[in-house]
DNA sequence: TGATGGATCGCCT
DNA sequence: GGCGATCCATCAG
């Protein structure tokens, strides 16, 4: 997989890309893409502290703390370019994942599968690579786009992901098409 | 030095 | 369908 690559097009590659976290696993269903030119984009403002990850080498981890109280796993594509991890397929570790969340759903929503997967800050600027951290790539599928959820700028950009017919996405697609 | 917003989730009605 | 929880990097002065 080549994760040195603009956002959109990294987070349409991820769809149906296995990822691997300690243990457990899960088919990538949903993503969004944030770019250095998004006003949504943590990067928008230029390198910070916080998001030094995005600004890191391509194919490390990006991870940072939303509201106060949950965490949000990205894959750091070319420099200040990321993709957010929305929701995954359940494939393996089903029994940590449903221990770490204590309810249903496990991972429909960025939140829920960074709480699942047991990421935390301390993942933040992480490579991934195997065993334990890990993505590989998965056969071509369906894909559906739409705009992103839950940012306030720049909200007519179709840069949300998903795979096409999953019962596995945060919420409904408006409509089929991409 | 102090105020504020945010790529969310879960519980309430 | 609506709102409260909860923290820190950023921005203004």
């Amino acid at each position: 997989m080549t994760f040195d690559q603009p956002a959109p097009d990294l987070a349409c590659a991820l769809i149906g890309a296995t990822m691997t976290v300690r243990g457990c696993a899960g088919l990538i269903t949903e993503t969004e893409a944030y770019t250095p030119d998004d006003p949504a984009s943590h990067s928008y403002p230029g390198r910070t502290n916080r998001n030094a990850s995005m600004f890191g080498p391509a194919g490390h981890a990006y991870v940072y703390r939303i509201y106060g109280l949950h965490w949000c796993l990205n894959v750091v594509g070319a420099p200040g370019h990321a993709v957010l991890i929305r929701a995954l397929e359940p494939i393996a570790g089903l029994a940590d994942m449903e221990s770490r969340r204590g309810r249903q759903p496990l991972t429909q929503g960025p939140g829920m599968l960074a709480q699942a997967l047991g990421v935390t800050g301390a993942d933040d600027g992480r490579p991934f690579g195997p065993p334990d951290f890990h993505i590989t790539p998965g056969a071509p599928r369906g894909i559906v786009t739409g705009p992103r959820i839950g940012i306030t700028r720049a909200t007519d950009r179709p840069w949300r992901f998903g795979l096409a017919g999953s019962r596995f996405l945060s919420k409904p697609f408006p409509a089929a098409s991409g």
